[in-house]
DNA sequence: ACCACATGCCAC
DNA sequence: AAACGTGGCATGTGGT
């Protein structure tokens, strides 16, 4: 082991419960000496093996040895796994699974045997073989002689390090992607690490109170319901259609018996009974999806609820969340998060930060005006077309009638528009004409030529080239995409020569036939989705990229600080850390100057910082600091 | 017990 | 006729 610079490493676990489950078995690859390994510690055949306590300290020099360098396939989950035995790996050279995401993001699997199956040629891997799954299927390593698992172990690590070594070289014709590799991804790894490591706290009196609370609701509003509705089962879409299309004889406004709020809320506009339901649904979401499941998976060993947080879950750079999903949380659940004793939560979130981008990226000076002044364009804009004060329309507040808060739906509104949505979804979604809708958008192209220009370059440039990329040069592929715009290209062509003009709307032209119709909607469609998700991959996913930059500095900062200064989730564009409640003032300036201040991105940034005892329960964070004695006082009580 | 798919809805 | 984007989870339905 001295004399290697990287080996390849793996765990065999008897599961995939970080919480649960433990370590059976670690195979390593030592490449110099080509030499092989699997040390079982967990077995349950009879045969001898080392103890784990003296394979776990005797390895700990070398795995927490940042000087050792280490291949893994899916690093992150090993790492929690040595984790529980006292080891914090060090020395991360490459996830091939991250890497292989960042390579290509399209793959139907990411499984190292598969990825072997489909790349392997390329590095002389010809092995056909079955794997350990193939031939026993999941779980129950332990229970597997040593011979046979050495050998399926081994391969593993032998196989993960080879293919490091090829992805290596295919980054060198590649060299944005392997800077994206190399300076975000694989330190981000470790950021991801320890936030799922470190958790929320959870205050287990609020969820239990609210669900009994929930529970009775629920069933009182069953009763009712089932009045209404007859003895259905009300969560099933298709008996609810009937009784309310069959039965009810309501029209079937959404052409497809659709049954969702949107829909059901326009069939009986003021109607209490759909109320009831609407208000069913929602509570039977809270206490199912949140309140109830939530509690159950906190984890024994040291009481606080962990989430997954997947560097590469999407296609466009940004993090996903899952079991449980932290990134979805609504306002009403927040408040079973809290800072423990003695800590408070600090939450930062980027200020409209994909508008922004858009700005930046596109250069258009009359779209960046309002942030070079410090303005809220979200605000602006909803006073402006929904005809509200701007008192109404700041962050947070509801309109006159209270039924709706006008900032928020601008967002939604705006951001619809920047990534392409037609006049009907935004006439809905504003709740204006659409006359009003049609205006708006073309208000906002003149308003904003060159931003206008900026994505219809975009299309252009996925048109030709089947791919777009953020500003830091990572890719989403579109493969196919050419040979969609050019079938798309000639239909719009063919009937520019048959009518003399291109139509607003194809359906009302009377000389285009039938099939022509058809046609055009067959590669319209999916030419206008592509390239709705190229615009909103540039962006999205440069805004992404920033936000790793962030997370990458924030969390080098937090461990200067100390152990109590952790980072607890992303959110998109926020992030969500736990301190000490005694925090200087200079460590949340310096986190300000950090998020705000991302070299490449020579535009101006503003977050929104919020000080909380329990998630959702948001103190501005200047009134905090100028009373923070009798916040905390008042919270310990 | 599991799977695949559709529907609906939560967040950014 | 119907075209903002990115996700995950619960539930029903039909199937093994
Ligand atoms: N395409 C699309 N993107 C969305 C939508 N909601 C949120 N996003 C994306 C774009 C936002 O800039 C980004 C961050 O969400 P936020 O809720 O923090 O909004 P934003 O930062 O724009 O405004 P803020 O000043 O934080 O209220 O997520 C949406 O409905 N459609
Ligand atoms: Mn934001």
């Amino acid at each position: 082991m001295k004399k290697e610079k990287i080996i390849g490493l793996d765990t065999e676990t008897t599961g995939l419960d970080y919480d649960k489950d433990h370590i059976v078995g670690i195979s390593m690859t030592l490449p110099k000496a080509d030499y092989h390994c699997y040390i079982p510690v967990g077995h349950v055949t009879g045969e001898k093996q080392l103890s784990p306590e003296y394979v776990f300290s005797s390895l700990n020099k070398y795995l927490e040895n940042e000087k050792l360098g280490k291949v893994l396939h899916n690093a992150k989950f090993d790492f929690h796994m040595f984790y529980k035995e006292g080891i914090y790996v060090k020395g991360l050279i490459m996830d091939t699974i991250i890497a292989m995401k960042i390579l290509n993001e399209n793959e139907l699997t990411y499984a190292l045997k598969n990825l072997a199956t489909k790349y392997g040629k390329y590095f002389g891997f010809e092995d056909k073989s079955m794997t350990y799954e193939e031939l026993f299927g999941k779980g129950g390593f332990e229970r597997t002689p040593f011979d046979i698992a050495t050998v399926y172990a081994c391969k593993d690590t032998h196989l993960c390090y080879r293919f490091y070594k090829w992805i290596d070289t295919q980054f060198d014709r590649l060299p944005k992607i392997k800077k994206i590799y190399y300076e975000i991804e694989n330190p981000l790894l470790i950021v991801s690490f320890d936030m799922e490591k470190n958790g929320f706290e959870m205050n287990l009196d609020f969820a239990q109170k609210y669900k009994r609370n929930l529970t009775v609701e629920i069933i009182q509003l069953e009763k009712k319901l089932y009045k209404i509705f007859g003895e259905i089962n009300l969560n099933s879409p298709t008996q609810l259609g009937k009784v309310i299309y069959d039965q009810m004889k309501l029209p079937d406004i959404s052409k497809t018996r659709s049954v969702d709020a949107e829909t059901i809320k326009k069939l009986a506009d003021h109607s209490s009974d759909i109320k009831a339901l609407l208000d069913y649904r929602n509570k039977k979401k809270l206490l199912g999806t949140y309140i109830e499941p939530l509690p159950q998976k906190i984890w024994k060993r040291d009481n606080r609820l962990h989430g997954n947080f997947n560097q590469n879950g999407t296609k466009t750079g940004r993090y996903s969340s899952n079991d449980p999903n932290l990134q979805n949380i609504p306002p009403e659940a927040r408040p079973m998060f809290v800072a423990p004793k003695g800590k408070v939560i600090i939450g930062k979130d980027l200020s409209q930060i994909e508008p922004r981008c858009l700005a930046y990226m596109s250069g258009d000076e009359h779209f960046q005006h309002p942030y070079l002044h410090g303005g809220d364009l979200y605000s602006s804009l909803a006073s402006k077309t929904l005809k509200l004060d701007m008192k109404y329309c700041l962050d947070g507040a509801y309109d006159p009638t209270h039924t709706f808060k006008p900032r928020k739906r601008m967002k939604t509104g705006l951001l619809a528009v920047m990534y392409g949505t037609s006049i009907f979804t935004l006439s809905q979604q504003l709740g204006i004409t659409l006359e009003e809708a049609k205006q708006f958008i073309e208000d906002f192209l003149n308003t904003y030529p060159t931003a206008r220009d900026y994505i219809q370059s975009i299309k252009d440039f996925v048109d030709e080239n089947e791919y777009v990329e953020t500003y830091l040069g990572r890719k989403r592929r579109f493969i196919g995409h050419k040979k969609v715009a050019q079938q798309y290209k000639a239909v719009c062509k063919h009937i520019i020569d048959v009518l003399g003009y291109m139509p607003t709307n194809i359906w009302q032209e009377k000389k285009l036939s039938r099939h022509i119709k058809n046609t055009y909607w067959k590669y319209a469609k999916d030419y206008g989705r592509v390239t709705r998700q190229a615009v909103n991959a540039v962006i999205q996913g440069s805004s992404a990229d920033y936000i790793k930059i962030v997370m990458l500095r924030v969390n080098n900062y937090l461990k200067i600080l100390g152990e109590e200064y952790k980072l607890l989730g992303i959110i998109h564009d926020e992030i969500l850390m736990e301190v000490p409640d005694i925090v200087a003032p200079e460590v949340i300036a310096e986190l300000d100057r950090i998020m705000t201040s991302i070299e490449w991105f020579k535009f101006p940034i503003k977050t929104d910082t919020v000080i909380m005892y329990q998630w959702g329960n948001e103190i501005n964070v200047s009134k905090w600091l100028e009373d923070r004695e009798n916040y905390n006082k008042k919270r310990s009580a």
